[in-house]
DNA sequence: GTCCGGCCTGTTACAGTGTAACGCTCGGCG
DNA sequence: CGCCGAGCGTTACACTGTAACAGGCCGGAC
């Protein structure tokens, strides 16, 4: 089809159908507020899923890319009605369930998270090998989301779950508190 | 007050009713399948909670105390709605509102807690100190919920986010598998 | 070529989860 | 007595998630 006309250089990722082939690069500058490192590494994460797929002989869509693409140029986690919001243009709307798809795909294959105590979703910042879990911090104030691993925290949780003869499947470790920048502006206040 | 008697090994709690007053006996054989250690602590639970309330002085209200029961009794988490239809009676039904009021109360003051990835309440099965926080292991088979405790986790995680300069203020952990019974009847198939 | 079956997406409808807002009652207090 | 705050009932609503069905596009079988 046809909807777009806004990239510029970057091909901000929508352009939605020609199925199946997926053109990489791109950059995208959108201007979203207190962004961390969303745009910057929004790039770089879909030249990982694009190698994912190409290993696995999975189909990254154009829905799942632009998808993965808001997600990840976001700095803070989104609803999966936000994304929808995102992706949706006046003349053509992208229902919430077709983005919970695309998610349930991300999630799948470790490019984005889910982050449970708050139904909402951020980019995986670090692709992480086999089943070397996530601890999420979240900040109260910033809505910010940082993703970070611990062997060590990992290795204790192992040997709870041993001796308690749990067997693991997924792991769940979200943090909520203040962030080191936050921190400093409390003390400003 | 005078709601009270029903600890010992019976008092299985239901029967809820006559709006602010209970009467406890009633045992009420519901046969709750799969209640490892349901309905034995409950009365426990119920202890604990009066005096915290007396001790703080809080106000553990008639429908504070029926949920904390229905979620005690209960093996398995519990979803709002699901507390609020058994609270319900013909005559009178308990809005899920009212529910999530008293929740709010009873996880304030650690009595029960949230399962974040399950969107349902668990009674907390050892009052734990200060901060000291809670692993879960969430069975996906048998869907039975443990909590436990560890030090070392506590340690390991403290030692990633001071790296990190996150200040906690609460902490989740949740692991989903099979819990050691039902691993036992995987093999038996 | 045509047909078929799988995968993905669009669409609708609905179930489940959670909160805002308002008003009432009760108990304590001046 | 009236005032006030906490708890609760009630309604209405927003947000989150899934089931079920239909259509399009592909690749492989015939
Ligand atoms: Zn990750
Ligand atoms: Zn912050
Ligand atoms: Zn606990
Ligand atoms: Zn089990």
């Amino acid at each position: 089809m046809d909807e777009q006309g806004m990239d510029e250089h970057g091909t901000c990722g929508h352009h939605a159908h020609e199925d199946r082939t997926q053109n990489a690069g791109t950059h995208g500058a959108h201007d979203h507020g207190a962004c961390a490192h969303g745009p910057a590494r929004a790039g770089d994460l879909v030249a990982r899923a694009e190698r994912l797929a190409q290993a696995r002989g999975l189909q990254f869509t154009a829905l799942r890319r632009r998808t993965l693409e808001v997600v990840a140029e976001e700095g803070r986690p989104l609803g999966a009605y936000d994304i929808a919001e995102r992706l949706s243009v006046p003349g053509k709307r992208v229902a919430a369930v077709s983005v919970y798809r695309a998610l349930d795909f991300l999630t799948e294959h470790g490019l984005v998270h889910r982050i449970a105590s708050r139904n909402a979703f951020v980019p995986c910042e670090h692709g992480h090998g086999a089943g070397e879990s996530a601890v999420f911090l979240i900040c109260r104030r910033c809505g910010n989301v940082d993703e970070t691993t611990s062997a060590e925290i990992e290795r204790s949780l192992d040997r709870t779950l041993a001796q308690a003869g749990f067997k693991p499947a997924s792991r769940i470790v979200e943090i909520e508190g203040e962030c080191g920048a936050c921190q400093g502006k409390a003390e400003a206040e």
